[in-house]
DNA sequence: GACAAGTTATTGCATACGCAACTAATATGT
DNA sequence: ACATATTAGTTGCGTATGCAATAACTTGTC
């Protein structure tokens, strides 16, 4: 009797199980070539460029610890880390907050603003190989409608 | 002078980078909230799940350690201490591959096929909520067709 | 106003992963 | 044929991240 085998009629092969699979795919191929462009061209990993386009995109101009750890899709101790190092380097402060002492206002610095703004600049080169090149306007438009979609609100 | 600022003309709201944001954003939510569920209900880790998925696709039932990388998404390096763990519980088994005596191929266990039978049961359950009752049949469709396009080839 | 219950952020710990260096095997070019 | 380049896989090392426990604070209830 062998000890391998690789029969099976479940359906591995099922649409849905195939469309997870390809989103899953088809980001991590897509973060890991755009996050290593950033990287290269203006020194900022990816993680630190999503930060610093929350809080920009923020009304107040800052979050607390645990907006950006929703939005960005952290855990709060790891965003606590990730704020360290991001403030280490300068480009975000903590600030008390005024009405809960328990919650930190996390902003962006002027130099953070410079960083945000070259790698944009950067971001956006990218984005024209591997966005615009293969997705029209339209078929960019109907792929955020479905992702909005299938996001949910969790 | 103050040491924060959220100014900034940039095109921090620009219709690719947000359709990047959103990928990212969507993938990080799904996985979470399937890898926790599967976790919950099958005690299989989601990037197992991946391998043990992509092992019974393959044509004759086994991948080398490079291909597994490159379908899974990961470093060779990253490869080979996931395969450790994954063979270390018995699910799947390295071969040595009669042609190339670098090369290392792994295969799927009989209990690595039960156990993705069981997976795949669930799976398709938290799909059912997750993805089914956000998109149609046709959302499905057309969302895979857009994926395709935007993985590429790379 | 005091106490219970919930919320916010941080820390210790464990782990998973990438990168670069390395070894072994194979392919290529002269 | 032999030297060189290329490819496959593993390992050491550094680091980013999640989970659970904790401390500080707020809110609701009596």
């Amino acid at each position: 009797m062998t000890t391998t085998a690789h029969t099976g009629a479940c359906p591995s092969g099922d649409e849905r199980v195939m469309l997870v699979g390809l989103l899953f795919e088809t980001n991590a191929r897509l973060s890991r070539a755009l996050g290593a462009e950033l990287e290269e061209s203006c020194d900022l990993p990816l993680p630190w460029f999503d930060v610093l386009l929350q809080l920009r995109r923020a009304d107040e101009g800052h979050l607390t610890m645990s907006q950006l750890a929703d939005a960005t899709v952290h855990s709060t101790g790891g965003t606590t880390r990730l704020i360290d190092r991001i403030e280490a380097a300068g480009l975000v402060a903590r600030q008390s907050c005024p009405t809960d002492r328990r919650a930190v206002h996390v902003a962006i610095t002027v130099q953070g603003n410079e960083k945000l703004n070259e790698a944009l600049e950067a971001h956006l080169v990218h984005l024209e190989c591997r966005v615009a090149d293969r997705l029209t306007k339209s078929e960019r438009a109907t792929l955020t409608e479905l992702l909005t979609k299938l996001k949910g609100d969790d």
